[in-house]
DNA sequence: TGAAAGTCGGTTGTCGACAATCAGCCGTCG
DNA sequence: CGACGGCTGATTGTCGACAACCGACTTTCA
């Protein structure tokens, strides 16, 4: 049962967007899939009002397309998309890390606890929390620029980024130890390197990754052989 | 008379955001104004549920800020939030010149263009039509790029940008001849300078413009002797 | 006189009903 | 046999009503 009323919440709305968020990030919604008011209603048990405001809310995250007079569907990222969503992210995370300037101790800090937790989850093989983990990593770099607009442009373009990934897992495992390799290389980059070289890195380790997912056949649009 | 009829549109609630959002942008409706749903409903001749979503899609714009169980007020933006837009905006806008790799020419005949009507405009002292140029301005540059994602966030803080601009000029007058100098040498710079040169640029163009309107006490929070 | 409790107007929250519209289907016609 | 046009079911668009809630004002009591 999925009741809203289970969810902590200031608002109705905000529940249902809550439950149907975790749903498309968890893939139980998969990309194109209808999102129809009245029956998401009843089986929230409210009314249609509330289920279409959350909808609106989704598609304000990216996680769902609103056809005008047609039923919504879990949004469906192109490879364009998803390239362009990345730089955009890229761009936004190096704007942030021009604006560290002081004692750099601290976020490295918070970084190398994240990779290590990265190291245990690789190992239970535990791929949902491997994602979670790497917005939180990079979620460090965006909160010690303590720019809150870039933040919330960042954290919007992350969730969907999030909701890709996860629908790809069920396609095609993507190394779990090779990654927690490649944020501990961030770290390391950030610890001794100029301003440019971090952001050279950054650009690598974001275009890297949707790059390696292309190539691992998720992306529709350029699968191998398509 | 503002009818949301008279204005092109696919659904109500975007004609009413549309009315509302040109009432924002021009001042009509100052920062920190109430606006409360039952009577702009009435005024539009539109039910609640439509002036209700279009204040949403407003929020989302960050023309409006809405408490819950409370009235919605137009953003009054603190100079933080002023100079956070400011940099994020300068930062997306960095990373679409790193994507303009080709012949510049286009773009750049095109930006020259709008500088020469930006000279006109001055000569006639019309701000809102300046205004409006600042973002074709800039918009070419973004639009180069072909980045839909990177785009799409630009324009959503340009347009608060703009509202604060909009606002500020009834109390304090801005140079346009200045303007017009300052996107000039943008282009200047922009058919000559390297990469790293025309960010450099780009940096000061944008912060200068929000430092000195702090200067000229247009900012709450950091108005000299406030 | 001060604070706490009660009351009231104003505003948003939530809902179900009805209208408008669209896609797909089916029948008809050339 | 293909295309055009109307029909129909599904879905969203729009609306007004009622409920819940918040803040401010008033009243009361110590």
């Amino acid at each position: 049962m999925t009741d809203p009323g289970s969810f902590l919440h200031r608002s109705l709305p905000e529940a249902v967007y809550l439950v149907l968020r975790r749903k498309i990030l968890n893939n139980e919604y998969a990309a194109g899939q209808r999102l129809v008011e009245a029956p998401l209603a009843e089986e929230l048990g409210v009314s249609r009002s509330t289920v279409r405001e959350a909808l609106r809310q989704l598609s304000v995250d990216g996680l769902v397309d609103i056809s005008p007079r047609r039923h919504s569907v879990v949004t469906r990222m192109s490879y364009e998309d998803i390239r362009d969503a990345c730089y955009a992210r890229f761009v936004l995370e190096a704007g942030a890390v021009r604006c560290i300037t002081g004692n750099r101790d601290d976020v490295l800090g918070r970084m190398q606890q994240v990779v290590d937790r990265m190291a245990d989850t690789a190992a239970d093989g535990d791929v949902a929390t491997m994602i979670d983990l790497d917005t939180e990593f990079h979620g460090c770099i965006i909160d010690a620029a303590g720019k809150q607009r870039l933040a919330v442009l960042w954290r919007t373009l992350d969730a969907q980024m999030g909701a890709l990934m996860r629908s790809s897992i069920d396609r095609q495992h993507i190394g779990l130890d090779e990654a927690v390799r490649r944020h501990q290389y961030v770290i390391d980059v950030f610890r001794v390197g100029s301003g440019d070289e971090i952001v050279a890195m950054l650009e690598d380790h974001y275009l890297g990754a949707v790059d390696s997912m292309a190539e691992a056949g998720v992306l529709e649009g350029k699968a191998t052989g398509t």
